[in-house]
DNA sequence: AAATAAACCGACCGTTGGTTTGTTTTATGC
DNA sequence: GCATAAAACAAACCAACGGTCGGTTTATTT
């Protein structure tokens, strides 16, 4: 006998790949609920049981790749580095995650549609901004570099990553963006 | 009488007006084209006869309020200063416009979400990229400064000014951001 | 084993973006 | 200036989508 956990899990997780695999190779519009219930043999009824709606649905993907992208190049780098260093560690690491297509797709393309752009920033906000800026605040009260606003710092880096990051796809085989002097640029030209 | 190009204008711009307003105040979703409809008079053959789909209005919105914004922040610099500072005074000029909770919200929210961030990237490419990149080229030609990529360089540029106009947003009556000493640490770090 | 709750089913519904067919208005060629 | 083409508009129509709802099955509690 099966218990009723096992039974849900099973379900939302079919739910949740046959999503992330259409929304990867047709895109949000032609990823429709009766599509992705042929695909998984399931009802209305359970996706909207586990789901209230098609957006929570994305917004779970989304979460969960961003969530994984960070976490993966967070565990790249050496705690017994200073702070700054492991921010340029945290991300180079974090645009080598990203680098892979269907990482990037949802973050960079399919969140930001299907949740707008403000919704999908506040989720990123809980995880890679929160990583960078902890790494700067550390550094801030290490006496490293004073900085005037850690959070702000962070934003920005955030952002450059992520134009980094669609410029490494726009041509891969181009020389690596340099994104260290970058880093270390913007994080100097922070200071209090 | 009133000649056929007339006529055409006039419904155009009662359709965009309609739909940008509506957008605005009510989202994308909740635009609906039978409600711009209903508001203007007039009919769905209307409508198709003058753009093909939903989303080509919100673009040809996005496309003005980006031409716009840009065009306006151009306006304000003096022609007779060195390249680097036209760049920093169009990008305070830029932010400024960008200050404006309508522009901001087209520019920064619905276009994206109605367009996916790509295709509304390749129309902002189109008009604030490519003032960015000229103004860096022309440093760059008169021996100001050595840029490794001038256009890598605009497109850092221009995240960190979509990223500083949304920290605006978030708290309008914070000190500025200190934009100036920031575009000046990108271009320092780009340098070849 | 009765009672309760959670998981699931699938027919149904309102809306929405978009199409099609037809009519009126302006421009063009002779 | 008359015929003809083409643009502008109207409105009935359509398929498909996301989401709802009453009911059924499966698991858990007592």
């Amino acid at each position: 006998m099966v218990t009723q956990k096992q039974r849900s899990e099973t379900t939302r997780a079919a739910l949740l790949a046959a999503f992330r695999k259409s929304l990867l190779d047709q895109g949000l519009e032609a990823t429709t609920t009766a599509k992705m219930l042929a695909e998984t043999g399931l009802s209305k009824g359970a996706l909207y049981h586990h789901f209230k709606s098609k957006t929570e649905i994305v917004e779970a993907i989304y979460e969960a790749e961003s969530r994984g992208a960070i976490e993966r190049a967070s565990a790249t780098v050496d705690p017994d580095t200073p702070p700054l260093v492991r921010l340029r560690e945290a991300c180079v690491a974090w645009l080598a995650e990203v680098q892979d297509p269907d990482v990037a797709q949802i973050l960079f393309e399919i969140g930001p549609e299907a949740l707008g752009p403000m919704r999908a920033k506040a989720i990123e906000d809980r995880f890679s901004l929160r990583v960078f800026e902890s790494l700067l605040a550390e550094a801030h009260e290490r006496g490293e570099i004073a900085l005037a606003n850690p959070t702000l710092t962070a934003r920005f880096l955030n952002a450059l990553m992520a134009e980094a990051s669609f410029e490494q796809q726009r041509n891969p085989d181009a020389p690596n963006s340099q994104i260290g002097p970058v880093i270390d640029g913007l994080v100097a030209s922070m200071a209090a």
